[in-house]
DNA sequence: TTGCACATACCAACTGGTATGTATATCTTT
DNA sequence: AAAGATATACATACCAGTTGGTATGTGCAA
């Protein structure tokens, strides 16, 4: 039995998954839980709360450690990058791309509305910039990474690719979309390769 | 003077923009155009509706019409689509992208929601895809693009980049971002050059 | 005088949030 | 170790405001 705490922010989370923040209704997680009110504004103290929650405990910790990971990757980074959209591409599922990239969806539906979460969302995003930026960068210097690509907007641009793939494939609600899209990023990757 | 069912069409869509629909009080349009229930009511007969009207109405015709175009386009397409990217860029204010597209938006936040937003962002999308997947065909078939390329994949791939660049910059709230990562966009469809 | 284009008044359901009560665990003092 | 004090982890009841939606009235043009 795990503690109530992580029940809310587990059910909390499929909810925002499956109606955004706004849509996430706290009497519905609640009702869900079989617990009340007292105990969910015991733990938080606002619904904006539960929803930075979220966010700092479960989507950035999976959504930074795929690309911090191209730090240990030895051999040619850009095979690294196609090592993790392959697990990406791995790993989804007919549900996963109908309902979105989570974190795709929290940025639209609250980069400019809320403060709290521009921030948080801000940061994964350049942690993740940042990781596979400097893992081109590194590769440059190795003579892997071909030299006249700018790393930035390359990792820029990868980020986006990826994103947009989700966006694309959930408004057709097709998971073939997300791995076709998938597949011409991979294959602009390679061309990155000395 | 417009008269009172456009303006609450393009009141809405204001309030979509930044809102979302979800997010969208049909109480503040109103009150923000100085008009009552009965008016909105009289012409929409649920908010749904009115939803799917400025879909139908607003969103559509101006996102299919800039791929659309590409039929008029002569030479390589690939420079066609390059024309609509750059466009885009310069047509990009620092409002626009802290806003988001609208499609993309309206993509991630209904499409698992509601079988009629699903239906009608589907058709948007396809039609773009259909625009840019058979210009790059008649480009083949001219000798002006690259035979080995597959034509509807990376018609995907360009929407989903775009698309991607827009959520990319709405998450970090620059517009340079979106700028920069669109150069990139260019760079990629300029390869699919002979 | 009929029908369209609204206005007014109202509602039932829901919303996030609060005030207060209580059983149980934990810590402190004697 | 017993007893009291205090903190934790919830439950219950409730609220003020908001939501989309409806039923009905009314002025006005044809």
């Amino acid at each position: 039995m795990t503690d109530t705490r992580t029940q809310i922010l587990e059910k909390s989370y499929q909810a925002l998954r499956l109606h955004g923040f706004q849509g996430t209704r706290a009497d519905k997680v609640i009702l869900d839980l079989g617990i009340t009110k007292g105990a969910l504004y015991h733990y938080f103290p606002s619904k904006l709360d539960l929803g930075y929650a979220i966010v700092d405990e479960l989507i950035m910790p999976r959504y930074t450690r795929l690309w911090l990971s191209l730090d240990q990757f030895e051999g040619n980074p850009a095979d690294g990058i196609i090592a993790q959209l392959r697990y990406l591409i791995s790993m989804s599922s007919e549900e996963e791309v109908r309902l979105g990239c989570p974190l795709n969806n929290l940025m639209q539906e609250m980069a400019p509305l809320d403060q709290g979460f521009q921030q948080r969302l801000q940061h994964i995003v350049n942690v993740q910039r940042e990781a596979i930026g400097s893992a081109l960068k590194r590769g440059q210097q190795a003579g892997q990474i071909r030299q006249e690509i700018e790393t930035d907007p390359s990792a820029i641009f990868i980020l986006s690719s990826l994103e947009g793939s989700y966006s694309i494939a959930k408004a057709l609600q097709q998971r073939e979309i997300f791995e076709t899209s998938l597949q011409t990023l991979i294959q602009f990757v390679q061309a990155l390769k000395t």
